[in-house]
DNA sequence: AAAAGATTTTACGAATCTTTGACAGCCATA
DNA sequence: TATGGCTGTCAAAGATTCGTAAAATCTTTT
């Protein structure tokens, strides 16, 4: 807490805080100035307004100052408590204050999967599975553009290197042994797909409804 | 825009806009139930409700459920619009942590078609249709330019490459199942049309009404 | 140096696409 | 309006492509 404009422009510069609740009417520095100046020392803490006035026209120019929110008096504290929440929610997982950040681990999770890349570890349901560094690589390729189809070609030159030209059931191999261990049911994949006749890709979401039931697509 | 709330969801699904604004008093489903609705299936998509009361429970409940901002009537549409470029300018370069980016991928649409060419996903109406490789090359192929008529040998060369050199019905068996796939009307296309004598088309915008009486040239 | 572990090859049945050929129906011109 | 040439459609035959497991090869650890 601050009682004005300096000081707490000096607490934030000492400590930036998870999130900023700015009263507009305020002894110093402007707040609106206040706003900015928040704004531009760490864009991503987010800053909740509290204005007297509901005119319009300050709404939005407090918008444009970079303010993630903002509340008009009379309020209820469970509204401003709403307000702050879904603002430090929404810049939530991106970092901690400033240099206190607990590394961030690249963690991707679909199914009952969960990989770590950063820690070179995975679970399945709930227990860990092996990985070999072979999977991780090929798994964080495809886990870089989700749903985007790979031909086996492009995988083996970005997964595998320039150099390296394995033949053809190498890629087939590792995509095997990551559904076996990561996949609900390995017969039957759901998010380590394969395209026939173009490579492979990995959805994180569940497609719609299936419609043509004819053609392939696993039963049911 | 959809006026209800089941096509509201239907084109959500077909199509993931950028946004939503989205009116709590409509007919159908529930505004609440709708905005969970696409918050699950797209997180990323930002929702700004519309609501007509401005009580105070009733925000804090629409925040927790996942609208990333309200605007009470009356409202300015300048307001509006702030709020929406603000809930689009957070939603938009902010990724997810791994895995969950949106790369740029190809689409075309037409009709109930929705056509993805770089997950190599499409659907009609809403739910999935498998379309095999072959077919995914030929619609992109004939998207590359739409209006023009390529002949039947155009195609062969340009979509099943020089040293391949299938005849006869290969090509016209291809236009078929694009359209028993992707045709409101298989019977009678309305995108994917023959130029008799010449070849095949694909045309993207709907043509003037036409009365049956005349033959099938271009319209006058 | 042997053992253990990882990666790549090989092989082949199974699954899935493509192409073909036959025919009927449609179209355009004579 | 009649005719020969196109096109739409189907289903079977022909080709590819995949999934899988086991063997062979290469690496790292013991």
């Amino acid at each position: 807490m601050a009682a004005d404009g300096p000081s707490g422009l000096q607490s934030f510069r000492d400590s930036p805080p998870g999130a900023v609740v700015l009263d507009l009417k305020l002894p110093g520095i402007s707040g609106k100035e206040l706003c900015r100046e928040f704004k531009s020392l760490a864009a991503n803490v987010p800053i909740v307004v509290l204005s007297a006035n509901s005119d319009t026209k300050d709404k939005i120019l407090l918008l444009e100052l970079g303010a993630d929110d903002y509340v008009t008096k009379p309020f209820s504290p469970k509204e401003l408590l709403a307000r702050v929440r879904r603002a430090m929610r929404r810049s939530g997982p991106q970092s901690a204050p400033l240099g206190q950040q607990t590394a961030k681990h690249d963690v991707l999770t679909f199914g009952d999967a969960r990989v770590d890349f950063t820690s070179m570890e995975a679970t399945h349901a709930g227990s860990a599975v092996a990985l070999t560094v072979q999977e991780f690589k090929l798994l964080k390729f495809l886990a870089s553009s989700p749903g985007h189809v790979f031909s086996r070609d492009e995988l083996l030159n970005q997964v595998w290197g320039y150099n390296n030209y394995p033949s053809s059931r190498t890629v087939d191999n590792h995509v095997l042994r990551l559904r076996q261990s990561l996949e609900p049911d390995p017969a039957n994949p759901r998010f380590l797909l394969t395209v026939h006749g173009a490579g492979y890709k990995l959805v994180l979401e569940l497609p719609p409804v299936r419609k043509d039931s004819a053609r392939n697509s696993p039963a049911s």
